[in-house]
DNA sequence: GCCAAATTGACAGCATGCTGATTATCAGTA
DNA sequence: TACTGATAATCAGCATGCTGTCAATTTGGC
């Protein structure tokens, strides 16, 4: 285990590295300028209307202070709408707005084509295998990171 | 595969942020300020005395860009020195300093009892799979970054 | 109803990571 | 030798991701 190659804290960031630049080169066509991260919070946004960021963090495991500048840009880009809530002033009330809808439409199917590709270096079962392991592995260390995963019961 | 949750690049980001936060916890006992690209970057030039920072990218699968501020920081804190070549006046040449020596091998056994705990979800053989599986879905699209790894001859 | 604790969001600050452009230098060729 | 193309490093700029702090607001206990 010397060489830092043959660690997996390289090689998870190696492959992450590489999904990001997979994700990228497979939107690139459909024209929209859009991060894998921004991507992730318009769609869980989309199935979770009226959600505030906090709650949007958890659901997805970034940290609140992360997601205040992803959703920003989302905004900005006319793809989500943010409001104060009538019932806790404190919070932001996020949707996805038509032209988000839109979007999400036509990224959908690229974002998807783009984890085939990701994992095209490995055969179906090794794929599957690998999506079982790292479900387990990051499940058993969920609250390692500030930005724990939430699921909403 | 609706579900974002679901997706090989959502398991790949969450894994690997749970990967430096272990990282961060196991290392801060040891009194060092290091992350884990500084140490990936501190062993390499270590092994490799003398290096360029392109080559020190290559063999770690950084951006040039990016090593050159974790460079700049590792020199500022004492652990590396860089001057530049006699050979190729373009060239900056990478050495370890001997604080860099002394922190490396303090770290070293908090970095490789990190990768442990990153993986501690997992049965043994479970965890030697997941790096072979990482390890074959990596080589398969080296080049689809534009920090690709570059095995030295 | 009042106050302490918790919660939401924001901000400053630092460290990756990337794109694209520029500068300095080197190497091969006409 | 002069020129062209390639290469090492740097810079500006943008987007994560984190820590730590703060203000506004809500909630729970009294």
């Amino acid at each position: 285990m010397k060489d830092i190659k043959e660690m997996p804290g390289h090689l998870v960031r190696r492959l992450q590295q590489i999904a990001v630049a997979v994700f990228h080169s497979e939107i690139e066509p459909t024209g929209f300028d859009i991060t894998p991260v921004q991507y992730a919070a318009l769609s869980t946004v989309k199935t979770n209307a009226g959600i505030d960021q906090v709650t949007l963090a958890g659901l997805i495991a970034y940290d609140r202070t992360t997601i205040a500048g992803v959703v920003d840009r989302l905004v900005q880009k006319g793809l989500l709408s943010r409001e104060v809530s009538e019932k806790d002033r404190r919070a932001r009330l996020l949707r996805i707005t038509e032209a988000g809808d839109v979007a999400l439409a036509k990224l959908t199917p690229a974002v998807l084509n783009a984890q085939k590709v990701m994992l095209s270096g490995l055969e179906e079962e090794e794929a599957a295998e690998l999506l079982r392991l790292l479900h387990k592995a990051t499940a058993a260390l969920n609250d390692h990171s500030r930005a724990p995963l939430k699921t909403r019961s």
